[in-house]
RNA sequence: GCCGAAAUGGUGGAAUGGUAGACACGAGGGACUUAAAAUCCCUUGGGCAUAACGCCUGUGUGGGUUCGAGUCCCACUUUCGGUACCA
């Protein structure tokens, strides 16, 4: 009988479904083993053979550790609100919810097919009411705390009030948006509109005026990394830069704390560099100049406080609200022309095109240190983002300063011994320092023949003694803006009295997606939310039924703008424990079992996006006591792409002939990417490709040895370049174990590489002689209950330690082939032995699972082959009678003996040297040494 | 520019500092068959031999450490990711 793979993977996929084999329950008797992969965004294309590596791998070591007798976690869910989905939803003309279904209904398919233990009962989707409900609570909470630096951690707001009413801003240490200093009085003069600003100013979801990513085409701002080299992730649109009041993440408040957190967590080196670079931890010192002539200061951050001799000039942003209080009467004109110029051009075009611009301002600072006259200009290099948006420069040591004052010919001086400025700054930070003139003030203050490091430490020593600023550590990481103008997303629980921002009841919760006849979004930022009609909210935050009377005055507005795609997948990991809770976010008991994700698989790009949101939403959810980890994702694996392989056929330039690859190169060809579907072995089905497209019916071809040899190219996997290739295709054709199989086989899971279906008759070919070994050609099972021979033994433990080595390291490639090796063992020991094929189908069950389940039913089991147990491995019956050793000289490999398997190093060097083939490479050398590398190799060192 | 990862046959890829190329694909040859498919066996880094199945060479380049280096160290080249006027 054949393996019918079709048949038993319906079979199975089917009785699982019934026998809730992959339901999952809190069991306190056993460890729990939480395996998370990133939930898919339902986009319309459906998965392509790229989509389940992660699935499968993770499948793998959710059954292995399932086996192993843990009590493991292993959901699936969608992340269905955001961008991605309503974008679909347009170009197809429908209701973002329809096709939001459509796709996740098709996603369902063809995971099903596949053949993974997801627990289903536990799946979420952040589009439903009970699941954005708590990401509503949560920006509650986050709207009613603020941040405590001496504490690090969150606190609730009401105790910042209490500290205002009772000192003012006196003796605070906490995250703000701008340093705000006020009295007892002065906070309790001020009325409600006053108090509610100023509170935004500390809230860790607030309310803030900020430049925004403002990408008009898809008519909503962006997060910083959703936009990349000015354009839009998705769609490509350009994003231009606009001051628009948010609602506002202070995800800054968190960086020491997302940085520190790096160093207790499991994940790949590399991407762990991405997130500290992220953060942009720099230390460094903010000094005050005085402005000349005025009573005026302002101030600069600098991590180079050693160069304060060499500085030149000052740059501020244009967008800094220094610039009108430092330009002159004189200059106004000028400066003003400037700040037009430079608000005309986009970010992208300031990328591309990175000329020196610049105006002065008219006015002077004054160096704190020698009290020479500097002249202060404005510059649209200098970011008013970053820093106080103004800086000191030294163009000796720094490129950007130096390509301005090259630019504008301001006078360079260089402090470092030796140092070549001629062509370009020294930007390092080594050497020598020279150059320091005598401090008019201190007059002994120099820092000539310091390292650069000493130079810096001297120098903040001197600013803070002498209260000339102070040391101050900076984070590149903004807070993330969290309004977003559209329409496919969660609704605010946030309406608003006299302008002021009120939270919706929490017992109102959720604010449910209301619908509207138009979703689209417009280039001005109406939000879509606007067109809803019966939304109406009154004065204690309850939504007014349709048919009550609605008057003006019941009536308060909700806010319209929905919140970003991060908001839904934030905390997701969280409800997978407790899905259904309908009182909270995850229930106590759930929260103390799960903990946290044990395993996180799921792609690089999302290392300073979700990965960096959903540690500061975890971070904060621990700070208030909701989940008992502080670290969301314990170990986490990053798989690689899976790139496209396309393939070329050749069109003589002019003609509707075609001619095979290498005879190409004798003919003007235009290469002509050709569907991977109607190729195989880069063989091109002449037939086919004629079907294929009218334009190529009458296609004629010059072949090599009767067949058409197509070209072939690595490219990304998509539709234009025809390289995409389904996985219910392989499935249909080989089967959901072969395709699982072959996914691993392909090589690290953590590595990019291109998917190339030439290689799976392999994977196909073992299944069927695995097959094979148990049932003859009636579909009799023909193996024995006889006792296994020692070498049976030897290579099925062999395996077990081979493969258990293998999943816990993720390294699911060479287990596959250890299974194919010890498979040819066996079959060449002419092995029939049910016990040891047992354990070979347990081994094998978490990489293809229909099949074990068949084959384990087979054998005599009525339970799932899920609730085995993983065999024990048994070293002794690794053990050999005798090993082989290769003797080699000065590390060069001559012959092979053999030794009894208990042999000592004595009597091996003994053999070894009595042996006469010995003799021929020791002739005319003196033995200096004998290494022995036990059961590998014998290594005589030889001299002269 | 900066940060990170990598470079091994025709291809995907194996190798705790210890016989480089496991395993698989592809290719070549053979068996079975009227024939094909399927299946099975042999060969397969390069070179020289093949009368002795032995020798030489070989993991991007150049050095170094070591009895012994694909693996460790230094310098360089290339490729792929990420990121960028962050002061």
């Amino acid at each position: 009988m054949e393996y019918n793979f079709r048949d038993i993977e319906k079979k199975w996929q089917q009785k699982w479904v019934d026998q809730k084999t992959y339901q999952v329950k809190e069991d306190n008797d056993k460890k729990k083993f939480y395996v998370l992969n990133m939930f898919p965004y339902p986009s319309g294309a459906g998965l392509h053979v790229g989509h389940p590596l992660g699935y499968i791998a993770s499948d793998i070591y959710a059954r292995y550790k399932r086996l192993k007798g843990f009590n493991v976690l292993n959901p699936m869910g969608y992340d269905a609100y955001g961008l991605p989905a309503e974008q679909y939803a347009i170009q197809t003309g429908q209701h973002p919810e329809v096709t939001t279904n459509q796709n996740i209904n098709r996603y369902r398919e063809q995971l099903d097919k596949i053949g993974f233990c997801f627990d289903w009962d536990r799946e979420v989707r952040t589009c439903t009411p009970i699941y954005y409900h708590w990401t509503q609570w949560a920006f509650q909470h986050m709207f009613a705390s603020y941040y405590d630096l001496s504490q690090q951690k969150a606190l609730p707001i009401d105790t910042l009030i209490a500290h205002f009413a009772e000192k003012g801003t006196e003796g605070l240490n906490v995250a703000q948006s701008e340093e705000l200093s006020f009295t007892v009085d002065e906070w309790n003069a001020m009325d409600e509109q006053q108090k509610s600003d100023t509170l935004m100013n500390y809230r860790i979801a607030f309310l803030g005026e900020t430049m925004v990513n403002w990408c008009p085409k898809l008519g909503t701002v962006l997060a910083n990394d959703e936009v990349v080299d000015g354009v839009s992730v998705r769609g490509g649109y350009p994003v231009v830069q606009k001051k628009m009041r948010q609602w506002c993440l202070r995800v800054s408040a968190y960086s020491q704390r997302l940085l520190d957190g790096l160093d207790t967590i499991d994940w790949s080196e590399s991407i762990k560099e991405t997130q500290r670079n992220w953060i942009g931890r720099s230390e460094g010192t903010e000094m005050q100049f005085k402005v000349k002539g005025t009573d005026q200061s302002f101030t600069i951050f600098t991590t180079r406080a050693d160069t304060i001799f060499g500085v030149t000039f000052m740059v501020l942003a244009p967008e800094s609200e220094l610039v009108a209080s430092l330009t002159t009467p004189e200059q106004k004109a000028e400066v003003d022309a400037y700040l037009d110029a430079t608000k005309k051009r986009t970010e992208r075009e300031r990328m591309i095109d990175k000329k020196v611009t610049g105006v002065f301002t008219g006015s002077y600072a004054v160096n704190p240190f020698t009290g020479d006259e500097i002249p202060v200009w404005v510059s649209d290099y200098v970011l008013a983002g970053y820093g106080t948006g103004a800086i000191m420069a030294v163009p000796a040591h720094d490129s950007r300063d130096y390509a301005f004052a090259r630019h504008f010919n301001l006078p360079i001086i260089p402090l470092i011994e030796g140092c070549d400025i001629s062509e370009e700054s020294f930007d390092a930070k080594e050497g020598i320092v020279c150059n320091s003139p005598k401090c008019p003030k201190e007059g002994q203050f120099s820092l000539n023949g310091l390292t650069v490091k000493e130079a810096i430490a001297a120098t903040k020593k001197y600013v803070e003694e002498h209260k000339l600023g102070r040391v101050k550590v900076n984070y590149r990481l903004r807070d993330a803006i969290f309004s977003r103008q559209r329409y496919w997303g969660e609704p605010f629980p946030v309406y608003y009295k006299n302008g002021i921002p009120q939270m919706i009841p929490e017992e109102c919760l959720p604010i449910e997606l209301p619908a509207v006849d138009k979703f689209l979004p417009t280039e001005t930022g109406e939000p879509p939310l606007g067109n809803a009609t019966n939304w109406a909210w009154d004065e204690a935050g309850k939504q007014i039924v349709a048919n009550e009377k609605i008057d003006n005055k019941t009536v308060f507005p909700i806010e319209l703008y929905t919140m970003p795609g991060f908001a839904g997948s934030s905390a997701y990991y969280l409800r997978y424990m407790d899905p259904h809770n309908t009182e909270a976010l995850v229930g106590k008991k759930a929260d103390e079992y799960w903990q946290n994700v044990d395993l996180y698989v799921g792609g690089s790009e999302h290392a300073t996006g979700h990965l960096i949101y959903s540690r500061f939403w975890n971070k904060f959810l621990f700070d208030l006591g909701y989940s008992v980890k502080e670290e969301p994702f314990q170990k986490l694996i990053n798989q690689g792409m899976i790139q496209g392989r396309s393939n070329f056929v050749y069109r003589i330039k002019d003609t509707n002939t075609f001619v095979s690859l290498n005879l190409s190169k004798d003919y003007d060809v235009t290469p002509i990417h050709v569907d991977v579907n109607i190729v195989s072995n880069d063989i091109l089905d002449v037939e086919a490709f004629k079907a294929w497209r009218p334009e190529y019916a009458t296609a004629e071809f010059i072949l090599e040895d009767g067949k058409y040899v197509c070209g072939w190219a690595i490219e990304k996997m998509s539709k234009s370049m025809f390289n995409v290739v389904n996985p219910d295709m392989i499935v249909e054709k080989f089967g959901a174990d072969t395709l699982r199989m072959y996914e691993m086989f392909l090589g690290p899971v953590e590595q990019s590489k291109p998917w190339d279906t030439n290689g799976i008759d392999g994977c196909h070919r073992f299944l069927k002689k695995l097959w094979g070994m148990f049932f003859d050609r009636d579909g009799q099972l023909v193996l024995t209950d006889d006792a296994p021979t020692k070498d049976e033994l030897r290579s099925i433990h062999k395996l077990i330690k081979k493969v258990g080595d293998d999943i816990e390291n993720f390294s699911f490639n060479t287990s596959v082939a250890a299974f194919m090796i010890c498979l040819n063992e066996l079959n060449g020991l002419k092995s029939k032995n049910k016990q040891v094929m047992e354990q070979f189908v347990i081994l094998m069950a978490p990489f293809t699972p229909h099949l074990c389940e068949e084959l384990w039913e087979a054998l005599g089991h009525d339970t799932s082959v899920c609730d085995a147990q993983w065999p024990e491995f048994n070293e002794s019956f690794l053990k050999e009678d005798s090993v082989k050793m290769m003797i080699s000289f000065n590390g060069k490999a001559r012959f092979p003996m053999e030794f009894a398997a208990d042999a000592d190093n004595e009597t091996i060097e003994k053999a070894v040297m009595d042996n006469p083939q010995t003799a021929k490479y020791t002739e005319g050398f003196q033995v200096a040494k004998v290494i022995i590398v036990p059961k590998k190799i014998v290594n005589i060192v030889l001299k002269k």
